[in-house]
DNA sequence: CGCCTGCTTGATGACAATCAAGTTTAGTGG
DNA sequence: CCACTAAACTTGATTGTCATCAAGCAGGCG
């Protein structure tokens, strides 16, 4: 795949950033220095694993997902991120994932040199730094029990429910159809299963109704429900969910 | 499991805590309210998953394992920690795994609001937060990989080599006899296997000269090199390898 | 010594991977 | 607008592998 720049675009028009996001005001020192805007096509790479850090992304529309890779080829997709989540820290190191695009998305990206000044002066900044640390390592774990302990159909259901979760917080309210961004292989990839698997298991709950496909990457989710208890979540999910109608 | 409170001990005959670990200094301000030393036994509870976060833990001698449930009893053990390493982060919110002893333990136990309150006095204490948030969440990501995407032999390979590297933190150099202080129960739940796979994949390394189990709980590794090939790790793991004599 | 717990080995079966064949969808150009 | 192509998705048939069930073994402790 050959790699090609991102396109920086005008960031005037984006009335959200990292800082913005998490501090509900407009200008800190060094603000508009960190801040620099890219648009990223579908299946852009946007960070190599192994390459040294030098930003953290702030996801502002689309949807990412973070990799690792085998030398024979096999993939673990680690996460999908959509908007307001942040990935990376602030340290000297190595990504230890790749960061590639799915659709089209927009990425702040924060240079780590400034990110680490910005936490000298601000302190509660900071603690929303290691907030972001600790809700990617909360994902980490939850997605740990899933692939070590669950069964294929908890798998599913329990990446269901993170899907509306994103769902929800892309569209904000009402609509309950989900979109898929990813591909099959995606999920497979994610969930530690194979295509055919994750198809299979997409079909029998749709024959049990517990979803309807309306197409291969738009679904509804029919019952709630079942599928949190299907899922075994240990989070408490409560909060994300859409009341019935 | 009857619940235990630990033994709180004398802080003076221990001359490492979080501080000068990472700090390579002695004195820093609020240094001696933090500091709180206890001793925990094999199989006690450090903390509990779901409880609010009150404390970070720094582990100072023996091992602990953190790891989540399902309410069926499934259990997926997230990590394994020994000395120098950290548990938890300075946020609000509850733990999202349960921290246990494995063996006899003594566990610097630093309180979340004076970790809160060191990081706004001190930039590079807060990087070293930071910092191992960022190790946690790297060995959480290569163990996905591992339970997504590896065969079982290869988990046990890196599960092998992680011990080593373990075994090389708390009894520095020579030495090629490794303990297990967990249960082959334990590295089942750890890898994603059961027990008798465990058992399965120990006996065969052991008859083809991979390993060389001295009891079941020690072993010793014969050939890293194949074991690192049938690892794949991703990450480098070469400085922490001892050489052959 | 005998019991108990943890570990190891064996036999069998369930289930997801694999291999393979369709089917649908999206994209392209006449 | 429709024909054609390629890619993604879905379904089917078979196999291999790890979980399960079961039995034996070894070490620790009263």
């Amino acid at each position: 795949m050959p790699y090609t720049a991102p396109a920086e675009i005008n960031t005037e028009q984006y009335s959200q950033s990292f800082i913005t996001h998490f501090e509900n005001r407009k200008n800190i020192a060094g603000y508009s220095k960190v801040r620099n805007i890219l648009r990223y096509h579908p299946d852009q790479i946007i960070a190599f694993e192994n390459d040294p850090i030098t930003h953290l992304y702030e996801i502002m529309t689309g949807t990412v997902k973070t990799y690792k890779m085998l030398n024979d080829g096999r993939r673990q997709i680690t996460g999908f991120y959509t908007k307001g989540d942040v990935v990376g820290l602030p340290v000297d190191g190595r990504y230890f994932y790749t960061i590639e695009a799915i659709t089209e998305a927009s990425i702040c990206c924060h240079s780590k040199i400034q990110m680490k000044r910005l936490m000298d002066s601000d302190p509660d900044f900071t603690l929303k730094i290691i907030k972001s640390a600790h809700d990617r390592l909360r994902d980490a774990h939850e997605q740990m029990i899933s692939l070590g302990r669950k069964t294929p159909d908890e798998r599913i259901a329990a990446f269901l429910l993170k899907c509306q979760k994103w769902a929800t917080i892309q569209i904000p309210a009402q609509n309950f159809i989900i979109s898929l961004p990813m591909s099959r292989m995606d999920i497979a990839d994610y969930t530690g299963l194979r295509q055919e698997t994750v198809c299979r298991i997409f079909s029998k709950f749709k024959r049990s109704g517990l979803i309807t496909l309306l197409r291969s990457d738009q679904l509804i989710l029919n019952d709630h429900r079942q599928l949190l208890k299907l899922a075994n979540l240990s989070e408490d999910n409560s909060e994300t969910i859409p009341r019935y109608h």
